[in-house]
RNA sequence: GUGGGUGUAGCUCAGUUGGUUAGAGCAUCGGUUUGUGGUACCGAGGGUCGAGGGUUCGAGCCCCUUCAUCCACCCCA
């Protein structure tokens, strides 16, 4: 016998949270459609080396690698180190992401499309990481691009859409902005050009571990006691949008890069500004901390963070202006955004924000009493269904009791009820699980009664 | 990959300095009720105490190994 049991860091849906999430997938997919967004989806898994390499170091180790089917032993036996085995009996792996297979199916497809193409997908996808709250082995992404256009247009709808996703989901949230262009120019402007990446992830940190701790990491990795100062200073701006800009263009005033991050920025809280208007948005913040892991990202770079409960970010995205070059198709820049849906999902639980609407399931259940009676029940569960109200007949004969427990378990609120006593009268007797209360009808006026009920 | 916590009934957990036959609540099943669930009462079933080894007259408890799982770090959605 096998012990029953799924790997960890993954998860089996019931159907309650498979509903749940259906209510998210369907507010999010609905709100990319809106916005002009197409759908598509790619394989479980792409050639290797399409995946390795796109995500740094951390990346590769973290990627599902399928082995190889066949004789694997005499291939492998002759490597010699880790990436040699890997390379000899591995040719698939899982995809570790969205953004990447898109790209891939762009360069793969660029004489069919039209551009500027908005596509979005939802799918899963696997990192062999160590799960903790909030953290899966398999999850869920849920991404928007536009790719082959430069304009910023795509950034304020992006954002839009994440503004207009969560007012619907009611969450509040902090949506974050930086701009990879400012970070350049910041490593630029402490003469550390060369170690932007390093430096991008050490200010990531800073809302973690505080400015001292900082301080003394940037010691440790031995930036000088200039570029520190530097990089300080620009820590050192905060204030409202207005002012942490006017700060910075003082800053970087003669840092070109930076200057047009700045300038990106700004042009994309004025539009979508003037997008939200008559709405309640969500606020736009700059964060100067901001660095995003992914290291394709050249320009504005976004994440969203939950304002109620502590979680890692439900989003995340920004622009990558070479992302389809690594597959030979250069110049195509391209911006994106990504929901966490399981993220949302933990969000909405702890809050307790589903809607009733989510705990839709079967609304009337026959009860069945065999023979005649069964053969009428029959009738009338299918005439309630040509209503589109869910319903279903018990499949046996069990005792009355068993039946009601069953309807009681799944939380149905009505329950009908035809014995042969009612078959005798031509009626029907409707139970309301709820207040224990039953009317006895006519089997004529059945269906209208039921409609009533559901106010159809 | 690093550090810490927890593994006892289907689930959540008690279990005294190491001492007889390992308990509770919930859940399940049966009954009070052969045409009525959810509430109440009565009863029943259910355990290799994660696994393996060791110490001991004796181990759920102590020691070692291992596995699983959770949390944190790294990194990320």
């Amino acid at each position: 016998m096998t012990v029953a049991s799924i790997p960890r860091g993954t998860r089996d849906f019931g159907p309650d949270i498979v509903r749940k999430r259906n209510y998210i997938i369907q507010t999010i997919r609905s709100t990319f459609e809106t916005y002009g967004f197409e759908p598509l989806e790619t394989p479980a898994m792409e050639n290797i080396e399409t995946l390795t390499g796109k995500y740094g170091d951390e990346g590769d180790k973290l990627m599902f690698k399928i082995l190889n089917n066949g004789d694997i032993y005499s291939k492998g036996a002759q490597a010699t180190t880790n990436q040699e085995l890997i390379n000899a009996v591995s040719e698939k792996a899982l995809r570790y992401d969205l953004t990447i297979p898109f790209a891939r199916y762009v360069a793969m497809n660029r004489s069919q499309l039209t551009f500027p193409f908005k596509r979005f997908q939802i799918q899963p996808v696997w990192r062999a990481d160590n799960p903790q709250r909030g953290r899966f082995r398999e999850f869920y992404q849920c991404d928007a691009d536009v790719i082959g256009s430069k304009s910023l247009i795509s950034e304020m709808e992006l954002l839009s859409i994440y503004s207009r996703v969560f007012e619907q989901l009611n969450l509040q949230v902090e949506i974050k902005l930086n701009n990879r262009k400012i970070l350049a120019g910041l490593a630029e402007l402490a003469g550390i050009a060369d170690r932007m990446m390093e430096m991008t992830i050490l200010l990531d940190k800073l809302d973690k571990i505080g400015p001292e701790k900082l301080h003394e990491l940037m010691l440790k990795a031995a930036f000088s006691n200039d570029a520190i100062a530097c990089i300080e200073q620009f820590l050192a701006i905060k204030g409202t949008n207005e002012t942490v800009l006017l700060a910075l263009k003082e800053l970087f005033k003669h840092t070109e890069i930076a200057l047009r991050g700045i300038d990106e920025i700004e042009t994309v809280l004025k539009g979508y500004q003037l997008m939200q208007q008559g709405d309640k948005p969500n606020q736009l913040a700059i964060d100067l901390t901001l660095a995003r892991g992914l290291n394709y990202y050249t320009g504005i770079i976004i994440e969203v963070k939950s304002a109620e409960v502590a979680m890692g970010s439900i989003g995340g995205g920004g622009r990558y202006d070479d992302l389809t070059g690594i597959f030979g198709v250069p110049d195509m820049s391209g911006v994106g955004i990504s929901f966490g849906l399981d993220r949302i999902y933990e969000v909405l639980l702890e809050l307790n924000r589903f809607p009733d609407t989510t705990k839709n399931g079967t609304k009337v259940l026959f009860i069945n009493f065999g023979n005649q009676a069964e053969t009428t029940a029959l009738q009338l569960v299918q005439a309630i269904r040509q209503e589109t109200i869910a319903a279903e007949i018990y499949p046996s004969n069990e005792k009355i009791k068993k039946q009601m427990e069953y309807a009681n378990k799944k939380q149905i609120p009505f329950v009908v009820l035809i014995g042969e006593n009612e078959l005798q009268n031509n009626q029907v007797v409707i139970k309301n699980m709820a207040s224990g209360e039953q009317q006895t009808v006519s089997i004529a006026t059945f269906i209208q009664h039921i409609k009533e009920l559901f106010s159809i």
